[in-house]
DNA sequence: CCAGTTATCCAAAGCGATTTGGGGATAATT
DNA sequence: AATTATCCCCAAATCGCTTTGGATAACTGG
C-alpha cells in the first residue's frame, strides 16, 4: 500500500492525504480523521527511502564501528553505548546506520557515507589524540558528535568527554593515601585520547608526591581480560613489584583479578585495584558494594546524551558546538586496602 | 555532485553515465573510462536513497536489538555478531540497519521496518521455543535468517544454530565421568531456544546414568556476571553443596569463579566448572588451554556465515531455505578435575 | 452586494537515481 | 546498392513521496 493507492481509495489526493498524516493545519479534522482511519487500518507508512529522497533528509545517524585488525577485536562498550544511542534515535524517528570496518578503513566509512547521502550525521568513536577525522568530517560538511575528544579541544565541535584526567588523578591519590607508592599502570592504547588523558592524571598525581612514574609498570594496550591477566602475572613476577593496579577497564579488571588470585594474592588485601567501569549492563560491578574499587560512568548515558546533541545539531539551526565534560564517581569497593607489602 | 552535474559535465545522457558506472556492456570502454574518472576526480557516488527507490530494493539489512526491560542489558554476544555479520555486508555492498528496542517491542520494530521498506531482509535473533515473529515475518513477506532455532524446526524457514543439546549433554557427560553427579546448572531463561537445549541436554545426560535432576540446583536467568556470582553463593551455601557446575555464558562464569575463590574453594580442584563460550574477541578464554573448560563456538563466525545465508536468500531466486546446525567443540581447561567433595 | 479573507483541496513539479524503448551511425551481409 | 546487424548513445518514464503554487467555495465585514 502506498500513497497512492491510498489516497485513491480515500477519494483524495496525494497532497492531502500527506499532509493530512504530516500534521498540517490546512486540512479539515474531518478529513484527517478518516485519512488516519485508512492509514492504520491499511497498515500504511509512508516509504522511507521515497521520503527521504523528497525531502533530502536520510532520518538516519551513522555509526562507524571499528574492529581492530590486532586482535580482530571489537570494543564491547559499543553494545552499551548503542543501546542509549539507540533508544533517543527511535523517539525521534531516526534510523540507525552501522558500518563495521577494520580500524584502518574507518576514514572511508565516513567518506562513503556522506557521498552516498545516508546518513544525517554521525557518531565519532575512539577519538585519537591527533585525528583525521576530525578535519575529515568538517570537510565533509557533516554533523557529528565526538564520543570523547580530539586533542585539541578547542576546536569548534561538539564533544562528550568523561573527565579521564581527573578520574585518574583520583584513583591514584585514592591509592596513594592508602600508604601504596608503587602504583602499576594498565592503560588502554595510548595513541586513544582517553587512555593518554588518563596516564596524564596518574602521572600528575604521583608527581605532585614527587614519585617518578616507572614505564616497567606502566602498560598501553587493547582492553581485553587477557591482556589485564598476562600484564598482571609479568607485574607480579618483577623484582620490585607493585602493590597497586590502576586498570583502564573493567574487563581487563577481571583479567587482573584472575591473575591476583591465581598467583595466591588476596585483592584489596595484598593488592589493590582501581578500574574504570563504564557500566557495562552485561557486566555490573556489584549492587551497593562495587567488587572494584572504581571511578564509573555510565557509557550507556553518554550513547543518549551524545545522540541527543547530535539531533539538536542537526534539526536545530546553526546552533554552537555542545562541549560537555562529565565528572566520574569515584566508588569504594572492596579491591582496595592500606598498603601491606607482601612478604 | 549529482548524476545530472556529472553527466553535463562529461557532455553525456544520464543514461549513458549510469550505465557506464554500473557496468553494463552497450557503453563504449573509452567512454567509461573518461566516466570512471570522471566520477573518481569529482568524489561522485550515486545517491544511495535514489538508487533504492529506482530499483526497488533498499541494500539494507536490520537487526532487532533488545534491551531487556528488567535489567537494561544488551546482550554482548551481540557485538561480535555483528562484527561477523558486518563485514559480509560491506562486502556486498549492504548497509546494516540497528533498530534497538525494548524487547517487548520488538514485533512492533519488525513490523516497521517491512511497512517502510527500510530494509530488504532481517536476523532474527534470541529466538523463542514459540516466537511469534516466525509467523509475523512469514506474513510479511520479509526475507530472514534465524540465529537459533524456533522450537519447530520442521517448519520451511532459514537458521544457523549450534547444537546446544549435543554441547550440553557432552559437558554433563565430561562431568559425570570425572565423577561428580550433584552438578548444577545456571542457565540462561529458558523461554530462549538455546536455553531450553541445554537444559535438554543436560537432563539427557544425567537421566542416561539414572540420575533425576534437582531443580534446587538448576537456576534460568540473563546471563550476566552478577548473576553466575550470586547463584553460585546460594549452591555453595546448600546443604547437599554441588561439586560440579555447568554455565551457559562465559560471562556469567566470571562471576561463577569469582563466588568459587571467594567461598575459598579452587576452581577445578574443589569445584568443577564447565561454561559456554561464545568466543568473544574481548574475552577470549584463555590462549592454549582454556581457562574454562568449554563448549565453544564463534558467535562471529555465525554473524558472517547467517548474513551470507540471508544474501544469498535475497539475491537469489527463491531457493530452498537453509538449515545448519553447527556442532560445537568441547574445550578442555582448567576449570574441571576430577570429584573430590569437600571437607 | 462585493471585494477580501479563510478554509480546503488539488495538479504538477521536483528529489536522484534506473530502465525502457528507441534512434542514428557504422560495419557486415546479401 | 539495399538490407540487416551491431554499437553506442539518448529522451523520457518511473520509483513513492513532499511541496509549490494555485483553485474553489464558503465566509466576512463594510
Amino acid at each position: 500500500m502506498n500513497l497512492k493507492e491510498l489516497s485513491n481509495h480515500l477519494g483524495l489526493s496525494q497532497t492531502t492525504v500527506s499532509r493530512a498524516l504530516n500534521g498540517f493545519p490546512e486540512v479539515n479534522e474531518a478529513t484527517r480523521r478518516k485519512v488516519l482511519e485508512a492509514a492504520q487500518q491499511h497498515n500504511y507508512a509512508p516509504n522511507r527511502r521515497a521520503k527521504s529522497l523528497a525531502t533530502g533528509r536520510a532520518m538516519s545517524i551513522g555509526h562507524v564501528i571499528p574492529v581492530t585488525v590486532k586482535h580482530e577485536m571489537v570494543n564491547p562498550v559499543f553494545a552499551d553505548f548503542i543501546a542509549g544511542a539507540g533508544e533517543t534515535y527511535s523517539n525521534a524517528g531516526y534510523d540507525m546506520l552501522l558500518s563495521v570496518v577494520r580500524d584502518h578503513d574507518e576514514e572511508q566509512a565516513y567518506r562513503n557515507m556522506a557521498r552516498k547521502g545516508s546518513v544525517d550525521g554521525v557518531i565519532l568513536h575512539s577519538p585519537r589524540e591527533k585525528d583525521p577525522r576530525l578535519n575529515l568530517l568538517t570537510e565533509l560538511g557533516l554533523p557529528f558528535v565526538v564520543h570523547g575528544r580530539i586533542g585539541d579541544e578547542s576546536a569548534p565541535y561538539s564533544w562528550l568527554d568523561i573527565n579521564n584526567g581527573h578520574a585518574f588523578e583520583r584513583a591514584t591519590d585514592l591509592l596513594l593515601d592508602l600508604g601504596h607508592t608503587r602504583i602499576a599502570m594498565i592503560n588502554g592504547l595510548e595513541y586513544m585520547d582517553f587512555a593518554r588523558r588518563r596516564r596524564l592524571g596518574y602521572e600528575t598525581a604521583l608527581k605532585n608526591r614527587a614519585i617518578v612514574p616507572d614505564p616497567i609498570i606502566c602498560f598501553s594496550d587493547e582492553m581485553t581480560e587477557q591482556n589485564g591477566f598476562y600484564r598482571t602475572m609479568e607485574l607480579l613476577s618483577q623484582e620490585n613489584a607493585p602493590t597497586a593496579i590502576l586498570v583502564s577497564s573493567y574487563i581487563s579488571a577481571i583479567g587482573v583479578g584472575r591473575a591476583i588470585e591465581k598467583s595466591g594474592y588476596r585483592i584489596g588485601q595484598d593488592i589493590s585495584v582501581v578500574t574504570h567501569d563504564d557500566d557495562l549492563s552485561f557486566l555490573r560491578n556489584g549492587d551497593d558494594i562495587p567488587t572494584f574499587t572504581a571511578t564509573r560512568s555510565s557509557v550507556r548515558d553518554a550513547g543518549q546524551r551524545c545522540a541527543e546533541i547530535l539531533l539538536s545539531q542537526i534539526e536545530g539551526t546553526s546552533s554552537p558546538p555542545v562541549q560537555e565534560l562529565w565528572e566520574v564517581k569515584l566508588m569504594l569497593g572492596h579491591s582496595t586496602g592500606p598498603c601491606r607489602p607482601p612478604q
